[in-house]
DNA sequence: TAGAGCATGTAATAGGTTACATGATTAG
DNA sequence: CTAATCATGTAACCTATTACATGCTCTA
C-alpha cells in the first residue's frame, strides 16, 4: 500500500501554523510552484480527514462580507504523525518528464521540429530559474522571522540548481541538434 | 481534458519497431528507470485500446515452452498521431519530488535527522549517477545501427547533468545543515 | 524445490485533476 | 460590466499502482 505525500504535504503546511484550505493551495501556488502543487479537490477532503483522525483541529473564524474561514491546528499527534514521515526514508523518485519522453521518439520527426521543442524547454526553464531567484529573495526578506527559512532557502537553492542543469543541459542538446542538422542537410547537398 | 502520456510512452516505443507488451516494460525499466516507467496495468489495456483506434496491429507469434507473443506493429495512423503529439508544445512540468517536500518541513526534525535524509538522497543519487553513466556506454556500445541512439544519448545526458545538480545540491545543503548544528550546539553550551 | 524469467491479462484500489455550484466584494 | 479575489466544497472523471491469476522452463 502507497502512502499518500498530498496528506504530509497538508499536514506539513500545517506545521507553519493555523490554515485553512485556501491557504495551503495559495502557499503552494505562490511558492513551490515549480515542483510542488496541490488542488482543493484533494486538500479540502483530507483536511476533513485530518481532523476526524485527531491529527488536527477545526475551527471556523467568521468575516464580514467574506465567506467563513475554517481554519485548521495541527495537534500533537498530528505533529508526531508528520515527524514519522519527516524521519522516514524516501522511496525512489521517477521525474517523469515529458519534454524527456518526447525527446525518446525524437528520430520520429525532423531535426528541426526537436529543435523547436528543446528551445521552448530551455526557455521555460530559463523563466522558472528566474522566478525561483525572485522567490528567494523575497522570501528572505519578507519572511525574516519565520524560523522554516533556512529549509525554504535549501529547497529554493534546490530550484536553482536543477534549473540551471536544465539549461545547461538544453544548450548542450541544441548543439549537438545543430551539429545533427548541417550533416543531414550538407548530405543531401552532395547526393 | 488532459492526455494521458502513457499512451504515448507506448506508442512511441512501438515506433523503434513491433513489440509486446512485456517488451515495453522491460525496455522502460532497462534504460531510462531513471526518468520513467510504465506498469501492466497499464500498457495491457493500451495496447489493446491502440489496437481498437487502428493506431497498431497486433499478430501473435507463438513459442515453444514459452507463453505466445502478443507483437503490436505501429501504423501509419499512429505514427502520425505520435508525430503530431512530438511537435505539440509541452506543458509545465512539476516535479512533486517527495525528498524536497520533507526538506521544507525540516523546522519540525533535528538537525542530525534533516542530515540523515539528505546523505540518503546524495547517495541514491550518486547510485542513479553511475547508472546512468553506465547504461550510456552500454547503449553506445550495443546498438550501434540503431537511428536513436543521438535522442537516447541526449536522454542520457540529462540524466547525467541533472543528477550532478541533484548531488551538488545536497553537498551544499549538507554544508548549510552542519553549520546549523554547530550553532545550536554551541549555544547549547554557553547558555 | 524455491525462485526467477517468460508472458498475458484483470480487478480492486488509490491518487489526482477539472469542472461545477455558491455568493459576496472589490478593482479596472 | 467584467473579472478577479475571497472561500468552501463535491462529483465526475481520468490516471496509475498493486495484487492476483495462470502456467511453463530453467537455474541455484
Amino acid at each position: 500500500m502507497k502512502k499518500s505525500k498530498t496528506r504530509f504535504a497538508v499536514l506539513g503546511i500545517l506545521s507553519y501554523g493555523p490554515m485553512s484550505g485556501y491557504d495551503i493551495k495559495k502557499f503552494y501556488a505562490q511558492s513551490v510552484a515549480g515542483f510542488w502543487s496541490e488542488s482543493y479537490g484533494q486538500i479540502y477532503p483530507i483536511l476533513k480527514r485530518l481532523a476526524g483522525e485527531g491529527l488536527a483541529t477545526k475551527s471556523v473564524r467568521e468575516q464580514e462580507g467574506k465567506p467563513d474561514r475554517h481554519i485548521y491546528t495541527i495537534t500533537e499527534k498530528g505533529r508526531e504523525e508528520l515527524q514519522q514521515w519527516l524521519v522516514e526514508p524516501t522511496g525512489r523518485h521517477i521525474g517523469r518528464h515529458e519534454a524527456l519522453l518526447k525527446l525518446m521518439f525524437g528520430k520520429q520527426i525532423s531535426v528541426a521540429d526537436n529543435i523547436i521543442q528543446i528551445k521552448r524547454f530551455r526557455d521555460r526553464q530559463r523563466n522558472e530559474l528566474k522566478e525561483v531567484e525572485e522567490l528567494k529573495e523575497r522570501f528572505k526578506n519578507e519572511k525574516v522571522d519565520d524560523p522554516n527559512i533556512p529549509f525554504w532557502q535549501l529547497a529554493f537553492s534546490y530550484g536553482e540548481h536543477v534549473n540551471r542543469a536544465y539549461i545547461e543541459w538544453a544548450e548542450e542538446a541544441l548543439e549537438a541538434l545543430c551539429k545533427m542538422e548541417y550533416k543531414t542537410s550538407s548530405r543531401k547537398k552532395t547526393s
